[in-house]
DNA sequence: TGTGTATTTTGTCAAAAAGACAAATAAACC
DNA sequence: GGTTTATTTGTCTTTTTGACAAAATACACA
């Protein structure tokens, strides 16, 4: 089913996921969720800032939050992040050597 | 190894997929390489406009151009995006199940 | 060499996203 | 009931992205 709509639904996904401060968050939550507080220390943005961000992951259905107490905690809710993360971060990886490979052509 | 730079080369990556002209040219060259022109015809923007999407693609590692003859063919340069897609694709199955399950509510 | 074809680059503009601050909400707890 | 704490929302400014058109590049081939 490779239709417009949910190609669209899937790039809403990989671009809630494309930008650094969300994807720290993000990857920070594999260790188990977190409240908005712990995240807000972690990237270290304004409260605001990361309440929006969180939105957008909320949105796009990457992570789910439930109110426990005074916090809302915040947890993964997508299965396979994992395996992919470490895919592109071999992606990543390899990329760096690549370049270093090409230094000494300058 | 979870430190910013990195995180930050992963975003990349998650934010060229993460437009649904583009996210729909990678998924078609799961099935094999193509040149730009059928591309183009795939999403049906104007072809400078596919130019810069793939422009994108191509800074973040996702795909992978060599020219032949007249032609410049591009193809994957990524490796586990099916399993991932396959994953994305069945969140926003779910999602879309949810939101029908919701309406009785309204 | 000249010509047509495929692709990329650039300029410009409109639209969307990010970030900051203040204000509002909500819920717990005294 | 009032205060405190955690989070979200409104609004504004700045930055980034995306689309289309026009110009430039590259390059195969007659």
């Amino acid at each position: 089913m490779r239709n417009r709509q949910y190609i669209a639904a899937q790039a809403k996904i990989f671009k809630a996921l494309g930008h650094p401060s969300r994807l720290l968050m993000v990857d920070a939550l594999r260790d188990g969720e977190k409240c908005v507080c712990d995240l807000q220390a972690l990237v270290g943005d304004d409260m605001s800032t990361v309440s929006r961000h969180l939105a957008v992951l909320r949105e796009a259905g990457v992570v789910a939050a439930d109110k426990r107490g005074t916090n809302i905690y915040y947890r993964l809710a997508i299965c396979c992040l994992e395996t992919f993360l470490d895919c592109t971060g071999k992606l990543v990886e390899q990329r760096a050597l690549d370049q270093l490979g090409m230094l000494p052509k300058a």
